[in-house]
DNA sequence: AGATCATTTGCAAGCGCTTGCAAATTGCGT
DNA sequence: ACGCAATTTGCAAGCGCTTGCAAATGATCT
């Protein structure tokens, strides 16, 4: 980055609470008691106050703050699945709620770049807490969190490496098993499952329930195969290879973006859905919905895991000596047309 | 949000510059001037620092630093538009490139609130800039950002309001005109335009865009419809509207989402694409690249607005009497199939 | 009016850092 | 070994704000 030109113009300056009392004709603590809730000022004072820093369009400086209360109301939000659809949704929910709450994000993009910098910027800008939103995330991150004595809370999914975290998740397990309810009682037998990258504790989670569900009734997954990531292609690819060796009668997507690929292998292959074939995604991504597809897919409480997340997050900065905990949502069906009616 | 506990536990604290001075057995300024870079500094003590800076896990506090550099490295990323697919490419793009040059996008997500808050809020963060990317904001934004001596580029659109402002973005009007070439080469001439919200700028341009086009051949557009929102709900609506009507042989969507409602709507209606009716798009988002859609659409040079926007507002950070420059960049065809080919 | 108590106010000492300045150190030529 | 210029260093004065404390003001009751 280019040189900071040292002359300080007149104009460049911002309003400063000396400034404002000056116009006011109040001492400067006033200015800044008035600015702080739950502060001692009388009406009057307040009044004029007010009247002069709207005059000046006075601003108080958040930094300056930090320094005394040190709170900065920033916290850390580190995202990387910025091709997933379902992201949009998250990221919206996230920014508004944080905003609701008087927090504002402080966005850490992890896939650019190492996990490290991250961190250490999260710590430069002193967040107050961080709440991770996603999964490809080093195994220590928590404990250097710890470390730093920085609240952390995970939410959709949670740290492959052990140990106690916080995180707000929905149920994968349940979620699995409920598709595997699902497909079965619309007689499905043959369930195949494309997963995303092995690596991932969310995949190999609804594995285990789907698995868990067929087990019930003495059966097992047909195939399994995984992706490298969560994208339309590796669906698309993915579906193609288990059109070749054939056998089953339904698969469940362990993503709709990959359950969308998967759909339009079928389309392309002449196969037909539900009638050859049924699918099911995770996670009702607005594209589920629209009308080329309609597929019944599995939905995670989005809304709520956020706002717990968020919740959480804040009462760990209070209260920092909290113990960990994990708290998972059920997830619902939302039914479509991708799985024949019930039998 | 709770009342802040007093106690501070020694827990509590980060670590401060003078801790690692005492450490490393020198002046605390030492200590600051090895993380300024360009400060004067001894390899020695330089050395000295970093390992009992390293030891100490101490990261400098931003906010105290731009007490005195009146730089805080926050660029305030305002958006609104997180229901378009087209975002998530955007703001990957935004928060890596800004992440890169050394700055963090302080996020306001328009959707909730009002922008009166947005901006207060920016200011008391002290941003260092604003980038504006999305086109539904109260026209006197900029207005307000001048007075408070903020700089702020438009990126992805431009402000309703006359007056100078600093944008980039890419140009709508050549972006219209090519689809009307596109679709004239290739034997279209009954074309219908089906834009989004009639207030934003952009639905214009890219409308005026068109007309022009056809205009050169004596022709005019068929028939122009809005929709309150660039979705796929409008698209479907929108075209089914189309499709009773009839009488055009193309249309031209002002946005990708969009286009693909439209596409579902010919297929719901048993229209062919291209043979019946030619699609062409705006954005080129992945889906139109999915194989049940296939679009031909026009694509922005998503990452040059981007690194140009970012290069412009550092340049106004640094050189704030730089007078206001708009920069358009032009839109390029992305050939899929849903337009037949050349006659 | 005077005494008593609750509020409100200003003062000043920080918060963790940068930076101009002058003193201290270093390097180098002879 | 000595002198001089170029570096390096520590000191102290901020940056804009919060907050404990004591002084000042106001309210309330005899």
């Amino acid at each position: 980055m280019a040189k900071v030109k040292k002359t300080r113009r007149a104009s460049d300056r911002r309003i400063t609470s000396k400034e404002v009392a000056d116009l006011a004709g109040v001492s400067f603590s006033a200015v800044s008691r008035t600015f702080t809730k739950g502060a001692s000022v009388s009406a009057k004072t307040r009044e004029k106050v007010l009247k002069a820093a709207r005059k000046l369009g006075y601003q108080p400086n958040v930094h300056a703050r930090s320094l005394m209360t040190r709170r900065t109301e920033l916290i850390g939000l580190i995202c990387s699945n910025f091709d997933n659809p379902v992201f949009m949704e998250v990221f919206d929910l996230f920014t508004r709620r944080l905003q609701m709450q008087g927090l504002r994000p402080l966005i850490a993009n992890l896939s650019s770049g190492q996990a490290d910098d991250t961190l250490d910027t999260l710590l430069q800008y002193s967040v107050d807490g961080v709440i991770v939103a996603t999964s490809n995330l080093p195994a220590d991150f928590a404990q250097r969190c710890r470390r730093a004595n920085l609240p952390v809370v995970y939410a959709f999914g949670r740290p492959k490496a052990p140990g106690a975290a916080n995180i707000i998740s929905s149920d994968f397990l349940q979620a699995g098993r409920l598709a595997g309810d699902l497909l079965q009682e619309r007689g499905y037998r043959k369930i195949a499952f494309i997963g995303g990258p092995t690596t991932t504790v969310s995949t190999g989670d609804r594995l285990a329930g789907l698995t868990a569900s067929l087990e019930a009734n003495g059966l097992e997954p047909h195939t399994t195969v995984y992706g490298n990531a969560y994208t339309h292609e590796a669906g698309l690819s993915l579906m193609r290879q288990l059109i070749r060796t054939g056998g089953m009668d339904a698969v469940f997507c362990g993503d709709d973006v990959v359950a969308l690929g998967a759909l339009d292998a079928c389309r392309e292959a002449g196969i037909r859905v539900p009638g050859d074939i049924g699918i099911i995604g995770f996670n009702d991504i607005a594209m589920a919905g629209w009308s080329a597809y309609q597929l019944t897919t599995i939905r995670e409480p989005i809304a709520d895991i956020i706002g717990t997340a968020i919740d959480r997050v804040i009462e760990l900065i209070n209260q920092p000596q909290k113990k960990p905990k994990t708290v998972l949502f059920d997830c619902s069906a939302v039914i479509r047309n991708t799985l024949r009616p019930l039998v």
